[in-house]
Formats: C-alpha cells, structure tokens, sequence
RNA sequence: GCCGGCUUAGCUCAAUUGGCAGAGCAACUGACUUGUAAUCAGUAGGUUGUAGGUUCAAGUCCUAUAGCCGGCUCCA
C-alpha cells in the first residue's frame, strides 16, 4: 500500500507503484489535462515519475512557477530541435527556461536573421502537432560523452565532463532529437500550445567574455493562445511607458550624441529632479543626517590611498591639471572621508551621518548604455555613516528603514540581495565575515528577505542592494548599503573614545534612489510620466474657452504662483478640446477651463488627468486640495 | 567591448528591381472667438548619421566610422 498525500491535505492510498500523471488522472480529468510536472517530496519531477513509496505529491500546473518552467524549458528543446532540422550544422549549448519565457544559445557560422526565425518557428508548430512524448534516460558519464561525441555537441560534452561524479547524467529524447537535460520537461511536445520566438541576440558560451560568442534565440510559451496574446500586447503597452519614449516626448531630458550616456536634463525634466532632491533633504535632515558636498575632481594620489587605483581604474576617467594626474571621482566615498577628517571627532558624535548629493562618472562599456538607467555620469544620493563596531546593527536597520519608507512612497515593489566578497577586493576574511554577519543580522531584524550573491560585493566590503522593476520587468539595482572596514584603515581616519583613546571608526556607504538618473528613469515608467501632482513638472494648465477669458486666466495664474503651485496658462488660440487634448497628452494632473461662465460667476471648472470633468469649483477650495494632494505626496494615478 | 539589427525634416514614418526625396504632426503666417482629447488655409523645413567607394545615375549596392536598439558582459 502507498500513500500519496496531496497539497491539499488528503491522503490517496495505492497497491502498487504509480506514475505521477496517473495520480493526476484519478484526481479528476481536468487536472490531468492542465498537469504539466510533478512535486514529489518537494523535488520537481517528470509527470511519468513512479512513485513506490509513501510520497507527498503536488500537481504542477501553468498555474505554478515550476510547471511554467517545465513548459518553456520543453518550448527551448522544441526550438533546438527545429533550428537542428533546418540547419543540422548548428551546434546546441544551453537552452533553458526563464522569467517571462525561454532561450537556447546555439554555435552557428552563419548569423540567425529574423526572417529565420519564422521558419524555425513553422518548424516549432510541426514539432508540436507531431506531439512527440519526452522520454528521459540516464547514461553514465562515458555512455554519455560517446552519444554527445557521435553527434559532434562539443559543448555538451564539455558539460558534462564538467558535472560532479555523483550527478545522474540524464538525457530528454523527442522524435529524433536528444538532448542533455536535468529536467523536468511536459510529457509530450503537444503540450507546448502557444508560443512565439522574439527576438536573437549575442551571448558569450557560459558568460564568459573570453569564449566564443553565441547567439542565442529567446522566446516565450504558454499553454492557451489567449494567454500568449496576452503576454505579447503586455509587452507592446509596457513599450509605450519605456522613460526614453516618454522623456522624448515630454521634454523631460535628451542624450545627444555629443555626449554618450551624459543626460541633459531639460526644464520638465529638472523639476522632477529638484522635488526629488528637495524630498531628500527633508527625509534626511529629519532622520538625522548632516549635508557635504565635495568636488568633482580631486588628485589621483587620493585615489591611490582609497584603493580604486587598482580596483576601479579601468571605470575611472582621468585628467592633468598643471602637469599634474588628477581623476573625475567615480564615488564619492574619500571625499567623503576627507572631509571626515577636517576635524577631531568624540565618540559622543557617532553615528555621524554625511549625506552628499554626489554627481561621479564611470566608464561604462558602449553596449551597457541605456537610457537614464545606465549612464556615464550620474548623481547618487549618497551618505556615509561613521560609526562605532556597536553600532553597526543599528544604523544598517535604520537605514533599512529608511529605504523601504521611500520605495513604498512612490508604490514600488522591490527585492533585496545580499553580495558577499569578491575576488578583487581588499582585507582580512575576518573583517569581511564580521561585515557580513552584520549585514545578515540586520536584515534579520528586520524580517527581510533576501537573495546571496556570491562574490558580488564591492572591493572594499560586502552590501544590500535593493531592486527596483522597469516596465517590461527588468530590475535595475537603485538602493545600496555597504559596509566598509578598509577605508576607514586606509584613510586612517578615527575617533576619541571614552577612554580618551584614538579608536578606528566603521563606515557604512548607501544610497536610497541610488542614481537619481535611475530613479527618475524607473519613476517615469512606474507612473507612465503621469508623476503624482507633487512631482509633475506642472502642476495646473489654465484653459481659457475664449481671449475673452484671457485676463482672469493671468489674474488666476498669479494668484496659483503665489501659493507656489506650477501653473501654465495656454493663451493660445485654439479650440478648448485641442488645448485639453494637448494638456492630457502632457500628463498635467489639473486644468481649470475658464469661459464667460467662469468670469462671470468668479468661478472655476476642473478638469483632473485622471477623472475627467470634475465640475466648479471656487479657486480656494481648489487650492485647498491641490495643496493637500502636494503636502502629502499623494500618488494619484 | 562583443554578436545582430537600425539611422530619411524638430517628432512619427513613406519612397517598386539603383532612376526627379514625400506624408502626418510640430513650427511659422493668416482666417475663425471657439465649452471638456485634434478648426481651416497657406509658408518654410533635407548634403538621407559621417567619410570613402562602385555606377551614366545611390536614401537604396560595397567599405570604414559614430550613435541608437535587443542581448552578452558590467553595475547605481
């Protein structure tokens, strides 16, 4: 007898061994329709895995992440498959499921065009009417190099003289195509009902710059056409609110080809920025902080001490001043200690917060550039807190904190990963373990969960960095916090402690929208450029029906300037729907229509972006609510 | 930096097999005095990214180069 209990709870009971998908079929025809793999004792598995003892068993569906990536992975065996018909001289490296969809990376020596593409993926649909069933097999290590050697898979055999002895060398077979494959797959290729390829692109062979580049096909699968439809007109729309488009179209910054990943940012574009800059300052002044500004260029000697001489050099730019070597900062950390040392300092003192608006330039490689996202100059909201070893925990906590009041603010969700030392980098193990638990511990307290990223800290300590989504879900890293002991050593820099002592303080680097560039990239996306009233480049477009209006208009617009509110009057003249229509596609969150009605009665009529004709209003009342949506930062999309 | 694609008016895009560079919007001028997402008419706007080459003839073909886009890589 072999009990299988299911998610739900209940419990199925067996006489004999039993696959997966027969379990799936006495549970209800429907389910064994929809089943794509299976769970069994937590593992994800096959559909046609026998269970012979007592198991827990779960159902995967395309409901579930697993049952997802079993259908795109199966989808990227189908494309291999295809592209091994049509051009059986290719050669397969890795194809696997990911967010979103899939991809294969194949060796050709012809480039893949996307005319290509729609034969491949003709060739996909014959694969998946042909509904091969995927049977797994197990080979050992030289059963398996020999099959991957009598079909000429270099990289496959590279693979798997690369796995561990005690790994199980398994293999998917569909029709005439076999391929190396942990798995799980979906039983047959039938199940792969909608799919689409969309788009090629270089990839090195395993990551690696040195290798030889691949190209690598991506698509997406799903299992109904409506579901594909769907996905594809997700990302049609989510290109409409892509920061570059909208920045174009509204004014709101340019990158000239004079300048390379150097954004200009245009008059709309800086209002948005001071508010953000202007919020900043006020979150910090409360939360404790202090304000410096140091410069831009500084002697290449410093650069030297801070140790980005030999871990940073190649991002760094450099310039002679008087014949002399100075560098364009790329953080602004020894600054930022420099002017720590302008004074003595009492442990009384500590934690000393220093914020720093800090504009710095990196040298990033051409194909990086994108957008405001990746740029070559950027400003980080930058600070960095002088502390005792004590007080570690508490400041990474606050800020922390910190972080997530502001994320949550503007409505974003975001994910946190933990990056531990890298092989470049400076200090003693015990230094970079001390720093780390403490990071861990703090992200402990407060209840965080979060990714390891091993070997992906900065040179000179470990950190948290915080994640925030563009539009079409790729995540851009905004918020950091970095633990530092090697600076505070290298510059030497210290405190008086009780004992009257000298004493090493710790430091802590981070920023909380990270690049404003980056943030008011991601911000415009989130938003689709229509910012919240507190941001919006204007705040209120003053419509006159007629120029009989014209002057009220100026009279309100004085009185609207006054109480500090950005306001535009379009004294054009054009018809009334053509100036809303203008002023809608501008994003303004407010106009006020002003016809003999208005002037006659004192009155006003407004329009919101958002709900349309909101009626008369006296101007004060008007005011009144503007000014509270402005004071409490209401995100009204 | 690497692989592939793209680059035509301020913006969005046309231009058979190489055969006189064009439209809409925006701008400017004029008329219209207008009530909640586009009034009409006219004017101007270009060394087709840049530099070479092939050709009687190049936006179109070839070479180089810059920038952009999608990825790889890298990172805020």
């Amino acid at each position: 007898m072999i009990k299988i209990s299911l998610k739900d709870g209940k419990v199925l009971e067996f006489n004999e061994a039993v696959k997966a998908e027969d379990v799936a079929k006495s549970i209800g025809m429907g389910l064994y329709k929809a089943a794509l793999a299976a769970k069994i004792n937590g593992e994800v598995c096959d559909l046609s895995t026998v269970i012979d003892k007592d198991s827990s068993l779960e159902i995967l569906t395309f409901e579930d992440k697993d049952g997802k990536w079993a259908l795109r992975h199966t989808a990227s065996h189908i494309l291999a498959q295809a592209v091994k018909r049509l051009y059986p001289g290719v050669k397969l490296a890795i194809g696997p499921a990911i967010d979103n969809g899939f991809y294969y990376d194949f060796d050709a020596d012809f480039a893949i065009t996307p005319e290509m593409l729609e034969k491949i993926e003709k060739e996909m649909e014959n694969i998946v009417k042909e509904d091969y069933v995927l049977e797994r097999f197990v080979l050992d290590r030289e059963e398996a190099i020999k099959l991957m050697s009598e079909k000429a898979e270099t990289y496959k055999i590279e693979l798997i003289e690369e796995l561990p002895a005690n790994e199980t060398i398994s293999f998917y077979k569909q029709g005439e195509f076999v391929d190396l494959c942990a798995g799980p797959h979906v039983p047959s290729t039938g199940k792969v009902k909608a799919f689409k390829l969309l788009s090629v692109a270089g990839a090195y062979w395993r990551g690696n710059e040195n290798n030889k580049m691949l190209q690598r096909i991506y698509g997406t699968a799903f299992t109904k056409k409506s579901e594909l439809d769907e996905y594809l007109n997700m990302l049609e729309e989510a290109k409409k609110r892509d920061h570059r488009k909208l920045g174009k179209e509204l004014d709101l910054f340019t990158i000239v080809e004079e300048g390379p990943g150097f954004p200009f940012f245009l008059p709309k574009g800086m209002v948005v920025r001071n508010q953000l800059e202007d919020f900043w300052r006020e979150i910090h002044r409360k939360n404790g902080y202090k304000e410096i500004k140091t410069p831009i260029i500084l002697n290449e000697a410093l650069w030297h001490q801070s140790g980005h001489w030999d871990h940073y050099k190649e991002n760094m730019y450099f310039t002679k001043i008087d014949g002399e070597d100075y560098a364009i900062k790329p953080m602004n950390c020894p600054g930022g200690i420099l002017a720590y040392k302008n004074q003595m300092h009492s442990y009384r003192e500590l934690p000393l917060r220093m914020g720093e608006l800090g504009l710095v330039h990196r040298h990033e490689i051409s194909g990086a550039l994108h957008g405001l996202m990746r740029v070559r100059c950027f400003t980080q909201d930058d600070a960095h807190i002088f502390m005792m070893p004590s007080q570690i925990k508490q400041e990474v906590l606050g800020v922390i904190k910190l972080i997530d009041y502001v994320y949550k603010l503007f409505g974003f969700e975001y994910h946190v990963e933990l990056s531990t030392r890298p092989e470049k980098s400076m200090g003693s193990d015990e230094a970079w373990e001390h720093a780390t638990n403490s990071l861990i511990e703090a992200l402990n307290a407060a209840g965080m969960d979060y990714k390891v990223n091993e070997g992906d800290g900065a040179f000179y300590g470990p950190k948290i960095d915080f994640h925030l989504k563009d539009c079409i879900g790729r995540t851009w890293q905004c918020g950091t916090i970095q633990l530092d002991f090697q600076m505070p050593e290298r510059f030497d820099i210290h405190y008086i402690g009780e004992d009257g002592e000298k004493h090493r303080p710790v430091m802590i680097h981070r920023v909380i929208f990270g690049s404003i560039e980056r943030f008011i990239g991601i911000l415009t996306e989130h938003y689709a450029a229509a910012f919240p009233t507190w941001l919006a480049p204007v705040q209120v477009k003053i419509l006159p029906v007629t120029d009989r209006a014209n002057e009220y208009a100026k009279s309100l617009e004085n009185q609207l300037k006054d109480m500090n509110i950005r306001v535009e009057t379009d004294l054009r003249n054009e018809k009334i729907g053509y100036k809303i229509r203008e002023a809608q596609l501008q994003k303004v969150p407010y106009m006020i229509i002003l016809g003999d009605k208005e002037v006659e009665a004192g009155n006003i009529s407004v329009r919101s972006r958002k709900d349309g004709d909101l009626g008369s209003l006296e101007l004060k009342d008007f005011i009144s609510k503007i000014k509270e949506e402005i004071e409490k930062k209401i995100s009204n999309i």
